[in-house]
Parts: structure tokens; sequence; C-alpha cells
DNA sequence: CACGGGCATCAGGGTTCCGTCAAGGACGGC
DNA sequence: GCCGTCCTTGACGGAACCCTGATGCCCGTG
């Protein structure tokens, strides 16, 4: 399901946008400032954002930078300022569209549509989703792992760290990236997170948790996930 | 250089856009019609193209799809009409952007900049720099060092080292240079350091590390990687 | 031939970093 | 309002890592 964050401090605007997405099948977050935001994207990792840049808090390109420091995530900006200097610095800052309000709810929709569909990964390729370990089995399209036949049972973060690490196999990933990546991007130093959450995963996925094979640790440099 | 394809039947627009586009250092190919924009799209390969809708030969909505039965180059739709439709017809047939006529250059331009932009790559680093010896490989992205078929294990500091001499290949690095790259800018007389660590870089990769062939000293200057 | 500078090697000790456990708090469901 | 799940935080033992000093070698110089 795809995951929609809108920001806009007006109420009826959010209200029927979010009527609207969650007939047609969105799950929706709402944030009426700046700040509530850019804590919620990093929380729930939106596939879209729909940004209105007059909030309460902050300046709207602002947040644009904010997410665009550590996110592509497509941002649709929605504004009632008609200038072309306010749309030109809202796209360069890193928004992907810009509509000006009043907006037809259709065409939002399908502006909608289109950012989220050229942000998709580019084949079809279903076999690249899924990876395989002589101990276990991770599907990224269908955020599942097997072992042994059943399903193991993993926590949000649990699964946002696994993600990570199986998306860069074999890759060694710094331990401040992986805190930004699954916490957010005020994160980098707080390594005791990883160590907690690298010993759950090893315990629900590792044959021997305490010689693991799957999940490295890397000693003052981060975590390597090799098959 | 970025190549833009620009498809518009109506000339004084075409030669606005051409001239505008070739002052900002665009390559620029122009098509009046839509089999010559299909035409010319495959043959260039440009890297966004820039549509009108209204077309002598045909609608511009087939030429979206014709595009996009083997591209997903950025399509930024123009168009006289200011129907929800309309644009909703084009965006879900796989336009990437619909701006109405007539329409701001400065708009048009950052609208432009913002397709291109996320039909980048992603991420610089993906570039997987692989350097290789007779007696090991190191992947400089992945942080990885494989002799004879088996990871080999490197502290911080090793990688570190190894790394500033790998990226200097055949290159004399100094002493100075090396220990304030590895060890920060207030280091530049501790040798000892290096000796040490150059001393275990050699233990875990040459094949003889008493007779090295990679890490080559030279005496009261600095040290050399060599392949 | 004696000497000294620069380098290689080794092993010890202090420090940082990691794995583990457990307790407290936030949140949502029933 | 209670209960269970999940996230956060702190503490501690042990392992990994970094620095340091000592020793011996090579080589050019006096």
């Amino acid at each position: 399901m795809t995951r929609v964050l809108v920001v806009d401090d007006e109420p009826q605007i959010v209200r029927a946008l979010v009527i609207n997405l969650k007939a047609r099948k969105y799950e929706v977050d709402a944030a009426h400032d700046g700040a509530t935001a850019l804590q919620l994207a990093a929380a729930r990792h939106p596939d879209v954002v729909v940004l209105d840049l007059g909030l309460p808090d902050m300046d709207g390109v602002e947040v644009i930078k904010g997410l665009r420091g550590w996110t592509r995530v497509p941002i649709l900006v929605l504004s009632a300022r008609h200038s072309s200097d306010e749309k030109v610095e809202a796209l360069d800052a890193g928004a992907d569209d810009y509509v000006t309000k009043p907006f037809g709810m259709d065409e939002l929709l399908a502006r909608l549509r289109a950012a989220v569909r050229r942000a998709e990964p580019v084949g079809g390729d279903e076999a690249d989703v899924i990876v395989e370990t002589d101990d276990f089995t991770v599907d990224l399209a269908a955020k599942k792992v097997n072992r042994g036949g059943k399903d193991v049972r993993l926590t949000p973060t649990e699964w946002h760290l696994l993600e990570v690490l199986v998306r860069n196999t074999g890759r060694l990933v710094g331990q401040k990236q992986l805190l930004q990546e699954v916490w957010g991007p005020s994160y980098g130093t707080e390594t005791n997170y990883l160590r907690v959450y690298m010993a759950q995963l090893r315990r629900k996925l590792e044959g021997d948790p305490s010689r693991p094979r799957h999940f490295i640790t890397e000693a003052g440099m981060g975590y390597r996930f090799e098959k």
C-alpha cells in the first residue's frame, strides 16, 4: 500500500485530502506544521509527500531541504502563491511538482500517481526482491522473512534495519548511515540502538546467534549483511 | 551535457525554447510532429522530453504511450488545454509533469531541472570501484578486501590507510599526508604509526610480507601502492 | 670498520567498542 | 483501565583495537 504524508495547516484541506486518499486505498499520515512533518517523514518513510508551503512554524522550502538531506521521496508542493519565483525556488530546492490552490482533486491525484509511479524501482524484476541465505529468506516486496518454512515475526524497527542491510548486501554500512536511515536524520551516535537491534535480528535469524554468519560486525565501522 | 527533445508544432514556441535551453548549455533537438518526435527520441536518447499535446499528425497522448513503451525518460507535457480531464489523461498515460500555456519560461525551466534531477541515478556512490592485484582485490564501495577467495578483516585504521594508498595507486604518498588523512590534521611526525600499520597491511595482504610487492617503502619520503 | 638514521617487527597495556541482559516508559488494543 | 508489544536506556564483562616502547636489521656515511 502506498503511504502518503499530507502537510498542511488548513484543517479543511487536510480533511479533504485524507478522505479522498483513503477512499483510494492510500495509507495517510497528516501533519499541520513543518517540525511534525519532518518527524513523521523520518518515522514513517512515506512513498510521497504532499506539502503546503505556508506553514505556521517554518518556511516550506526549509521543509523540502530538510527532507532532501536524507531522502529522495517525491515531494508534491501545494501553494496559494502563483508567483513564478516561488515555484522556481521550491522546485530547485528539491520539490518534484508544484500545484497552485485552488486545485482540482482529480488533477492532484493524477500528479500524485505520476510522482509515485516514476519513483518505483526500474525493472519489473520480481526476482531481485527476494534474498535467500542458508538459514532464511527475505522478501523485500512482501516485507516477509521466512525461516525453516515458518514466517518470522519482526517488529517495525527490526524489519527496517534488516531492509537497509539487505539492500546493501555485501557492502559495509556505516553505523551513522544505519542510524539515520532507520531512526531518522537527527540520529548518528546512538550506537547502543544498533547493538540491541542487531542482537534481536541475530537471535531471530542466525543459525547460531553467538557466531553470526550473516550479520557481521566490523568493529568501529558498521555492519555488513552477507548471504 | 543534458539532451532535451522539444516537440511542438508552433515555430515561435520551439524557437523560444531552443534559444533559452541552448543558452543554459542544454543540447537540444526539435520535432514538429509526433512521428518525428518518436523517431528522434529513439535515435538520440534525450534525457528529457518537452511535449506539446496539440500535434498535427497524432494525439499527444499517443506519443506519450509510444515513448513509455520502451523508455522511462521524463516527459514534460505542454498544453493549451486547461481541462482537468486532459491533464489526468496525459499524466496517467505516463507524463511526468503538465504545464499549461501560456507558461513562464522560468517556471518551465525549473520544472525541467526537477524532472532531470530526479531521473539521475540513485546515489553517486554506486560506482563499484574495484582494484585488483595478483594477490588480492579491494572493493572501495563495499569496504571489502578479498584474498584467495576469502574476505580479509581490516581494522578501521588499517582500512583507512589502505584506502588512501589505493586512491593514489602508483603515486607516492608522503608520510605527512598519510598521517594527516588517516589520523587527522594535527598529526604529521608520528611516523612510527605508519610503520606499525603498514606492517599489518603487509602481513594481511602481501604474498610475502617481508618482500612487499604492493606496499612499497620510499625511505625518508613515504609509501606507494602498486597493483 | 664503527656509527647513526630510518625502517620492520613484536608484544604489552590502556582504551574504546561490542554483545548481552534487564528494567522502565510509551503506545495501542481489548 | 489493564495488558502486551515495542522502543529506549543504562550497566557490565569481554573482545577488539590503538598506541607505545624495545629490539634488531639494512644501508649510507665518516
